[in-house]
DNA sequence: CTATTATACTAATATAATTAGTTTTGTTCC
DNA sequence: GGAACAAAACTAATTATATTAGTATAATAG
């Protein structure tokens, strides 16, 4: 049993992140995250920044991670297959990080405006976002309120879900294909209405 | 300056409200709660039973003032003014109680399955809304799948407005109009659907 | 006016975050 | 292989908060 116990910031940060998805945030703690770590809590700190440091690595980390799963998902497809794509990978990553997920809510352009990192990282995001509704047909602030469409129904949606929030025993997936089919009919109509402002 | 502070349990569960609207759920200590009502941390004991019990009364007033303001908002109205009337008393109460909002969010029957107050305040909300999808020609699993996607709607836009989350300048009040008429034209659709297979 | 109750208090305890300073382990360089 | 250095863990101590127990005082009912 060695003195080491073989730490370093990414793991840290992984178990912080294993601990809110199983528990919910509330139950973050660095006493309890070094209990499961095997560590006295001062230890923690070699590796973060205290408690608001561990919450900046579970921002960054759970926007990263959304980053990826997003994109990963909408590879290769455009215009409904797309949007249909990107919020089943948003629900799909509430459902799987519902601790995590909340952090990637507040953009850290409020609470930490130099932290380039997490900025860049939101950033693709939209990205991504913006680039699938464009392959919809949609530009310049008809792109951004669609945008600003789809993240509202996914968040909303997924958002609800990971907290229990939809007590009737309905299947929660007939659901979002409606919604989702909701989404596509909305979004093509304003493909349309765009495509008539151009003449 | 006498020694009783006069307070009493609806005083301070109001104070407390304020407190978590103006400066974030996290902020929530019964110890600046007391400091707030000039009285010592302990004293608040004898109106609310302790930290969880404050959140719980929390629950019970988001709860309550939401499904007042959706009620008063929907009186009188039907078909897409009620939707359009719902989605914005939503808003408007998530933008005016960003903190008391939070504690809406899950329900009752979670974490307090006795709690007949909570569930019978959340259980009106959804009366509501169903009443709206009603009056728009929606029944059965049709109206509760609409259900769903209002609230996700109003839900994920509202919170993600709150927490700031919409950081391009662009007006904000035409995101939500188009969004509106997007759930607009879907439910009109869903209700064409279900009057087609009565036949 | 007295008895009762409610409200606020002080004192004490427990848990968690944080800081400071120390020890031990692993690595690098000669 | 041994010395020097850096990293990672530790112990000890401080601060902040929640909570409980028990006490005193103000308001109120009879």
């Amino acid at each position: 049993m060695s003195r080491r116990a073989g730490l370093d910031k990414p793991s840290v940060v992984a178990a912080a992140a294993a601990l809110v998805n199983r528990d919910g945030v509330a139950a973050l703690s660095l006493k309890r995250l070094a209990e499961e770590l095997g560590v006295q809590t001062p230890s923690l700190y070699n590796h973060v920044a205290g408690l608001p440091g561990l919450e900046r690595e579970l921002a960054l980390l759970g926007v990263q991670r959304l980053g990826d799963a997003l994109t990963a998902a909408v590879i290769g497809k455009s215009g409904a297959a797309a949007v249909t794509a990107l919020l089943d990978a948003y629900r799909a990553f509430v459902t799987a990080n519902p601790g995590l997920a909340t952090y990637t809510v507040r953009p850290a352009a409020l609470d930490a405006p130099d932290d380039a990192e997490r900025i860049q990282a939101e950033a693709r995001i939209v990205q991504v976002a913006v680039a699938v509704v464009a392959s919809f047909g949609l530009a310049g602030d008809d792109a951004i309120h669609a945008v600003r469409a789809l993240r509202s129904v996914a968040h909303g949606f997924a958002t609800l879900e990971a907290a229990g929030g939809f007590g009737i025993p309905l299947d929660l997936d007939e659901s979002f294909r409606r919604l989702t089919a909701m989404v596509n009919a909305g979004l093509g109509q304003q493909a349309k209405i765009q495509m008539g402002s151009g003449d």
